[in-house]
DNA sequence: CAAAATTAGGTAATCGTTTTCCTACATTCT
DNA sequence: AGAATGTAGGAAAACGATTACCTAATTTTG
């Protein structure tokens, strides 16, 4: 702005001489000792006019504490490691941007690493975390691992999101939805339009969400003495989402009776699965309806057929948050929804 | 697994009393400095028997060295911050997904942050990792800000991904795509399906690459005598990517000559031109040409109408390691490549 | 009014590393 | 053989905060 930028009068020392707390109190003419209470906040341990003195030092020098000094002093550091399973699936980029958002807000810093799903990459992940201090870790689709046990019994704080811990865990931390009722409201509408017969594709069962929607899904029909035949529940193993809904869409439309409407338990799914019928024979995609699980704001753009739920990944953040700041266990299911297709045709 | 699942001998000390590079020291039978200097590899400063020696130690007990202490003493921290300036945006996703996984296996750790585009918040982050002694910082599309100014003339490390720097920088470490010909491409393929009128609906052109599109798209257009009237260029400001989309085609569709091909800067766009075409009459999908640009993998499932550039998103990360890493100015442009709509209709 | 309690703030130890000196051999050069 | 060089490793000083402990002054209490 003005003529000269430098930033500060010509009496402050060079920028490269990094200010340390020592800066500080030399300016304020109090010792460090009182600075860093300042700083902390340790009231009932300086005047009011100490305060400002100090408060003014460190803003016209633009103090901040260095965070590794602080860290290894303390033995506390604000970082938060966020474990994703898959960051190439658009719902966990959902929730990691929705968690930084939440975790920055509370003054935390938030470390990402994509696990792959793979138990060593998380474990060598969890130990840097271990070694980082780090306040706590956020599972965002955990697999069974040794390191995880072994932190799991430590007082250490984990909260698991959407998929809950691989072994029981005492004290769990939980942020997620009701997949039971979730797919008993997708089973009851499905029911409702009477497009039998239906039918299922599904993810990997290792994951407790898909596991719990599957029964869910299973029982529901079942109480609704709705007819889904095993044939009618498909699942391929060791492959992406994308090309589950589209193995198991192909194997559908091979049956002597085909679906009129398929639940897929995850909308990548769903999306193979559209990409199959579409294939297949456009004219499908208006005779059989695709229900799908995550719905993701894009969908009202681009998946505008996709009917599902909702999952409220936007308000994942401050879930977490509210988790990891909870001093017990913690259950938390967000309210989910569900959500018609924009459009009844195929688009 | 064990019965007792102790996970060290009954000699190991208690896990509670954290181990330090003393605790190795002392198991080695060694000094301190030693151990360190084993564990920093500064080879002839000791001799083999002592390395194994101390590697032993330090494999049975499980060390790790305390991260915090480290970049105290030396300044430096393997942490890399990725300032992305919309998470929501699936290629800012995929580009931090393909970063995390290079960073990592270069040894550093991100941290993510979301700017929302907003100054403030750049500078806040851009700070606070200069707290955590950052060993770079990765603009995902940086906005003016004086703390980035400043920092542009310290030596710290930025490497600036997709938009260059917003002011002149002197060496600055770019990674991108030649947008000028990759528009050329685009304009090159639209004028030979002479598909007239054309028309562009593009972004913000504050981000350099925006404007590189643009500017070079009108150029193409005119260098092949091709008509892009001042009416056929769309604009909406202060609306999200889809939503200029939307906007721009619903514009450009009251025009007398509304276009048979259009040009969107994003495949963001491209999604909200479609949308409202579909909405205008499904049987414009058949009649307009859509071309985008980033084609996200997903396209090939749930945007298949759609022909556009396709950016080698997954590519970036190792290219950002590289910028990173080196020592000089560098300006990485990654291949890009035209890519066909799957399907000509509109699914 | 003396004792007790509170307030304000300084001194110095400490966190776990890295790194600068130093020392003491062992080797090589002249 | 004496000097120079290299190798191996120890002792101790940082790095920049937090915090336990201590001292004085001030206020409250009985």
């Amino acid at each position: 702005m003005t003529p000269k930028d430098q930033p500060n009068s010509p009496r402050a020392p060079a920028q490269s001489t990094s200010i340390s707390i020592a800066t500080v109190a030399a300016k304020a003419g109090v010792s460090i000792a009182t600075v860093s209470r300042v700083l902390n906040g340790l009231s009932s341990k300086f005047s009011k006019a100490t305060q400002t003195k100090v408060l003014q030092a460190v803003d016209e020098l633009g103090y901040r504490p260095t965070v590794a000094a602080r860290t290894l002093r303390s033995g506390q550091s604000r970082l938060v490691a966020l474990l994703a399973s898959n960051m190439a699936n658009p719902s966990m980029a959902s929730i990691a941007a929705a968690a930084e958002v939440a975790l920055r807000k509370s003054g935390y810093v938030m470390v990402l690493c994509d696990t792959h799903d793979q138990p060593e990459q998380q474990d060598e992940y969890l130990k840097e975390m271990g070694s980082h201090n780090a306040r706590a870790v956020v599972m965002l689709g955990a697999v069974d691992s040794p390191e995880l046990r072994q932190l799991a019994k430590s007082p250490e704080r984990i909260v698991f999101v959407n998929r809950h811990a691989p072994v029981p865990i005492e004290g769990e931390r939980f942020v997620g939805i009701d997949n039971r009722q979730a797919v008993l409201d997708v089973a009851q509408w499905m029911h409702q339009r009477r497009q039998s017969p239906m039918a299922l594709i599904h993810g990997d069962v290792r994951s407790s969400a898909t596991r719990e929607r599957v029964d869910g899904f299973v029982a529901a029909c079942k109480s609704l003495k709705q007819a889904l035949p095993r044939s009618h529940i498909c699942f391929t193993p060791g492959v992406s989402h994308l090309d589950i809904g589209y193995l198991g869409m192909k194997q559908l439309m091979t049956q002597k009776k085909p679906p009129l409407s398929v639940f897929c338990t995850s909308d990548l799914i769903a999306y193979g699965a559209h990409r199959c019928l579409h294939e297949l024979h456009p004219r499908y995609l208006s005779l059989i309806t695709l229900v799908g699980f995550d719905h993701s704001p894009l969908n009202d753009w681009i998946a505008p057929w996709l009917h599902g739920i909702r999952v409220p990944y936007e308000s994942y953040g401050q879930a977490i948050v509210s988790a990891l700041d909870s001093d017990k266990a913690l259950n938390l299911l967000l309210p989910h929804q569900w959500v018609n297709a924009r459009t009844a045709s195929a688009l």
